[in-house]
RNA sequence: CGGAGUGUCGUAUACCGGUAGUACGUAUGGUUUGGGACCAUAUUGACUGGGUUCGAUUCCCAGCACUCCGACCA
């Protein structure tokens, strides 16, 4: 693309009413516009890093062999009725309306109830299972304070999981390869190195649910973390029986701060049975079946990330999620440019073009800003020392590459 | 939801009970062209409503919006 005709356009100072370091990279780059307090636009580039890290995502979901559906926002009352969940005491997030014919209607803060009263109609044998559904959908929650720019959002994309089983062992199974299949996501997307297998509070059913945390000074939650042994554990549920049970003493563990970034539970037979959805098994008896709800949060990831991987000029993004591989910068005007833009695009690779007729400060400050990871500068000077000079953002020395060498360079 | 604070061009800020400045941006022209360059000209603003006052952007009240702390976050 050519940045020419990238309608957005960064700026020097960040609002000064948004205070999260993700939020101002960010606004500043042009990835995202506030709409209003904890509501996001994402813009181009904004929409191309949420894109990358879906993608990422969904191969690891697909995996596991899980089938993507997308539900909608507008959900009816009765099927939140049934385990009791419509009620603003019970749950304090919800957005509600009403048809024009005074119909209660809700805007899906989760879609556990309303995906397993569809799965009603689909799953009535013990052949039927099991099933693993997943989608990428926008939930709306009426938070009573947004804040941290992206990372606690009104409205924000989610990615969940849900997988229904009649067998109790391949139940539990296929939750443990969600822990892998989570970790692989965020392995990926660079944060491999700081998120941790949590405990945290468990639901009806277990004694603890699993968070993805991920040590970041951004973060809204504290955990107790040991490195070595690989375990953390949510500040909400540590005392001394969880200690003992997992085997390690308080002065092994260090607290830090971290955010959520993804979240894993066993419901067990509870939230199906409270929805009164059993089927059959081999000797046509009533059984129940068993619920896993798997979580992540998409746009808080990619906020997150942002955050994580930034220094002083802007946001230094991990190939695997970055918008454009290529930031393809030519100073002043020459002819080889137009050629190496065409060269990268027919081999496939993604590059943001700055095309603009700006001094080479400003290109290099927005460059930096964006943060794509590898940076070719064409300029007179360049193509005097015999081609064009190449720099990973992370890196503070370009090096000079010949132009026949690019496409094989990078691919 | 409890507490605190803030609302001035698109953004960041200054001053002020009596004409609202500056920087960046934007537009036009020119000079530049390897780290947000320079010159000229232009452009754009007091959240809304009420009160006090001869006069309010400024003081007071209400509303709205936003931010922060706490609570909350299956």
């Amino acid at each position: 693309m050519k940045q020419s005709q990238l309608f957005t356009k960064t700026q020097k100072n960040a609002p000064k009413d948004e205070v999260s370091l993700n939020a101002q990279l960010l606004i500043r780059a042009g990835f995202i516009n506030k709409e209003m307090a904890g509501v996001y636009a994402y813009l181009p580039l904004g929409l191309r890093v949420i894109e990358k890290i879906k993608k990422i995502v969904r191969e690891e979901m697909n995996a596991i062999h899980g089938q993507e559906i997308i539900m909608s926002s507008l959900q009816p009352k009765e099927v939140w009725q049934s385990t009791g969940r419509w009620d603003d005491k019970v749950v304090d997030v919800w957005f509600k309306s009403k048809l024009k014919n005074e119909t209660e209607v809700g805007f899906g803060w989760s879609h556990e109830e309303p995906i397993t009263e569809m799965m009603k109609r689909f799953l009535s044998s013990y052949k039927d299972f099991p099933v693993y559904v997943y989608q990428f959908q926008t939930k709306l929650r009426n938070e009573l304070r947004a804040k941290s720019g992206i990372m606690r959002g009104r409205e924000f994309v989610m990615k969940d999981l849900y997988s229904y089983d009649t067998d109790e062992k391949r139940h539990l199974k296929f939750y443990n390869s969600v822990k892998a299949s989570y970790m692989n996501v965020f392995k990926r997307v660079g944060l491999g190195d700081i998120t941790y297998i949590t405990f945290a509070a468990g639901g009806a059913f277990t004694k603890y649910s699993h968070e993805f945390q991920t040590v970041t000074k951004a973060g809204e939650d504290f955990i107790y973390i040991n490195k070595e042994k690989n375990i953390a554990i949510n500040e909400e549920v540590l005392d001394d029986s969880v200690l003992k049970e997992l085997g390690v003493s308080r002065n092994e563990l260090t607290k830090v701060k971290s955010a959520e970034v993804g979240n894993i539970f066993n419901f067990g037979t509870s939230k199906c049975d409270d929805m009164n959805f059993f089927t059959t098994n081999e000797k046509g008896e009533k059984t129940s079946i068993y619920l896993g709800s798997y979580g992540i949060g998409i746009t808080r990831l990619m906020g997150v990330i942002a955050d994580h991987f930034a220094d002083e000029k802007g946001i230094i993004w991990p190939e695997s999620v970055a918008p454009f591989k290529v930031h393809l910068i030519s100073l002043g005007k020459n002819e080889e440019t137009e050629n190496i833009y065409n060269d990268l695009i027919e081999s496939g690779v993604e590059v943001l073009y700055d095309d603009r007729e700006l001094s080479a400060g400003e290109k290099f400050a927005d460059s930096d800003l964006i943060g794509i990871p590898l940076r070719i500068v064409i300029s007179k000077k360049s193509l005097e020392n015999g081609g064009v000079e190449i720099k990973k953002r992370n890196e503070k020395e370009s090096r000079i590459l010949k132009i026949e060498d690019i496409t094989k360079e990078i691919k």
